[in-house]
DNA sequence: CAGCCATTTAGACAAAGTCTATTCCATTAA
DNA sequence: TTAATGGAATAGACTTTGTCTAAATGGCTG
């Protein structure tokens, strides 16, 4: 039996992507479950091998595919501050990040903790489509 | 005859490597000679690629020793915004970034266009190594 | 010249992610 | 109920970025 505290529901979630445009298939529902039972960050070598602890096994095709869906429908971002994977986050709020450069974790920052004083001029011809940034931490050796 | 225009001599390489605490090595010190020839960032793969375009050929290894110990030795910082690789800019001042999703093309903001309100509460037993910020940009359309 | 030791090197290896050709399966039509 | 359709899932080959290893190189110093 599962923690049912931490549980959503299959039709929570079935409602969630049907909400996004996504068909609910068994594997997107599965994967669903898992990345957005809290907020939190996953890789998509992480979401493979929690899914694939329980159930039928569901292919890394099929991992990457949902994830880049999941992301292109705005139910996930992606956060780029490992040079060797990409983080997906099931917190979709507008938010920023600290990375432990020692352990790898990632955290979020509280919105509200952080802003930027002002908007450079972008350069001609473009549009903002999102800011990101990353409060580099490590274990303060006191 | 290379454009002697942007050519940093030999010597001025062979310096700033020196005062880096680095042995200025032939590959090191050519290496050099293509990345601090002006603020740039570029790829592990350009810099093997242009670096192998005249003399004798540099091992991919010796590419990322030397672009591996610069960053450790503070001469090149690296920049994590595209999944799929790390950029070395030889900006080493302290500024932030516009990336273009759709060409991948990286452009430094200049430092004062930016800044932050405030910094927010570090997790406990940390300390800030440094802050990243990344404005994701892309063609307006109209 | 000989020895030393850092550096370079080729190429094997690893890990993340992409692609392709085939199979599966839910839905609709007959 | 079966048949047809088309999107989704799959295995596994493939690509790319980056790391590692063991051997070769090469500048210095004695
Ligand atoms: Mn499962
Ligand atoms: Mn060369
Ligand atoms: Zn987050
Ligand atoms: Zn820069």
């Amino acid at each position: 039996m599962m923690d049912e505290i931490n549980m959503i529901s299959k039709s929570q979630i079935i409602d969630k992507l049907k909400k996004a445009g996504v068909t609910p298939t068994q594997q997107r529902v599965e994967i669903g479950q898992i990345l957005f039972a809290k907020p939190q960050h996953m890789s998509a070598d992480q979401v493979l091998s929690v899914v694939n602890q329980t159930g039928p096994v569901v292919s890394k095709a099929t991992i990457y595919n949902t994830l880049g869906l999941f992301a292109k429908k705005g139910l996930v971002r992606e956060v780029i501050v490992d040079p060797s994977k990409v983080f997906y986050d099931s917190n979709t709020s507008e938010h920023h990040h600290f990375y432990d450069i020692d352990t790898g974790s990632l955290m979020d920052i509280n919105n509200g903790q952080l802003r930027l004083e002002s908007m450079p001029v972008l350069p001609d011809g473009t549009e903002a489509e999102g800011i990101d940034i990353v409060i580099r931490v490590r274990k303060s050796m006191h």
